[in-house]
DNA sequence: CGCGACCTTGAGCACTGTCAACGCGGGTGG
DNA sequence: CCACCCGCGTTGACAGTGCTCAAGGTCGCG
């Protein structure tokens, strides 16, 4: 069963009684409101953070001011994991977040005697490396609304791994990190909601939350390679 | 020491004598001519391998026979690590490659009760992790040159992180590859080397072989955020 | 020597990025 | 409770880069 991930990815879950109860020796239940940065890039890297609730950015600015948001993280994520010693990018509270702080030094020292928790450990990051090469499809579109099908088909995915099911499929964050996330300027992503929204394709029920009227036009934007012609030689 | 990267990061050199007889008992000396096929998407993901030479790409295939290269992975190296019981992807020499095939069962097995192999797989995974967010960076990128110069600045931190230093940066893939991964047109990375050289920025000392010439405008092209302009508000 | 894979080069057009102005909504303070 | 204000989001116009298509070149290999 090594190197799967079970229905529902919650790391800690995975772990027996005694294991929960080690880890909550060293966990600091903590609370970020809407916005509030959690830790910033070339910090040195001393915690560890699992979510409880809530949504997460990491990002990177790079010169010009301009930023990359590099992953969403979401209830049952850790954050902090794969950092150097020193955090390679940003951590800011995109919802109020409630989260449990890990000292990376106990970590550490638990992981080493505890098989189980560090093979828990082993699942979480084999889901953000999977997570990462989504985001890098993402990003490999050439067109402006294949990206946003393909970040909207991404959250819906993430939706019913979390067991919420349902057609409304919710949109936590800004438009403006969307943009940072799909590597698109603001209005771009602007214009490519409204052509799906034109084209009956999707529908919003709220301002952060819509669903997907037409899943086959949906289905066929997500597997097109890019504007494409489907023709043959 | 728990979450850094060794100055060499080697999985097994990582591990002592004994841990690494385990290993070997397990491991299985395999090789593969330029061009082969390694395991396919979709296969049964039963052996991970370790590269012990050359370099592979792995690949996703999709509708429209298009391709986009997730990963270009090389001595070290581990590949098959975060499939879900099927590869998820495309595994194929581009170069020739000798490896150790390790069958996935027998790992497990070996992990479970081995908390120092469980701990260099860690360390794997998140270099690979931080691989995919590199990746995900230059194909942010919206201009070509940006991206390659990326690219070619990834190959040469991945080239001094093993230690081969030297100026010559080699390109082991075709540059059909290097488009597959960048997420362009062949034609387009064709453009943008052509471009690089034109500058004096680079120079090719042998088809697969580059040297980077100026380095302060090859900086300036990374920092670039993207077509830009440096102004004040 | 000739074929095929890999690479280069050319021309035109469309998509999307840049810039910029406007609308909307929610929060705050009077 | 209302009015203001500011951030977020929408929309418009325009110009440019890189994508599509397509043909020509070069290298290596049989």
């Amino acid at each position: 069963m090594l190197f799967h991930e079970t229905a529902d990815g919650r790391a800690v879950a995975l772990l027996n009684e005694r294991e929960r109860g080690l880890l909550a020796r060293i966990a600091m239940r903590v609370h970020f409101r809407r916005g509030a940065t959690i830790y910033r890039e070339g910090d040195p890297a001393d915690f560890v953070y699992n979510i409880a609730a809530g949504v997460v950015k990491a990002f990177r600015t790079l010169t010009g001011g301009r930023r990359r948001i590099v992953a969403f993280l979401f209830a049952g994520d850790l954050i902090g994991l794969a950092e150097e010693g020193v955090y390679v990018n940003q951590a800011e509270a995109v919802t109020a977040v409630t989260a449990y702080r890990i000292s990376l030094p106990a970590l550490d020292n638990l992981v080493r005697t505890d098989p189980a928790l560090d093979y828990s450990l082993l699942l979480k990051l084999t889901h953000e490396l999977r997570a990462a090469q989504c985001h890098a499809l993402i990003l490999a579109r050439h067109d402006a609304i294949g990206r946003i099908a393909m970040f909207i088909a991404m959250l819906q995915r993430l939706q019913q791994e979390r067991g919420m099911n349902g057609d409304d499929i919710p949109l936590p964050m800004s438009r403006s990190d969307i943009a940072d996330y799909v590597g698109m300027p603001l209005s771009t992503v602007s214009r490519s909601f409204r052509s799906l929204i034109a084209g009956n394709i999707v529908r919003f029920t709220d301002r952060r939350r819509l669903r997907i009227i037409d899943r086959a036009r949906f289905e066929e934007l997500l597997s097109q390679p890019a504007r494409g012609r489907e023709a043959e030689p």
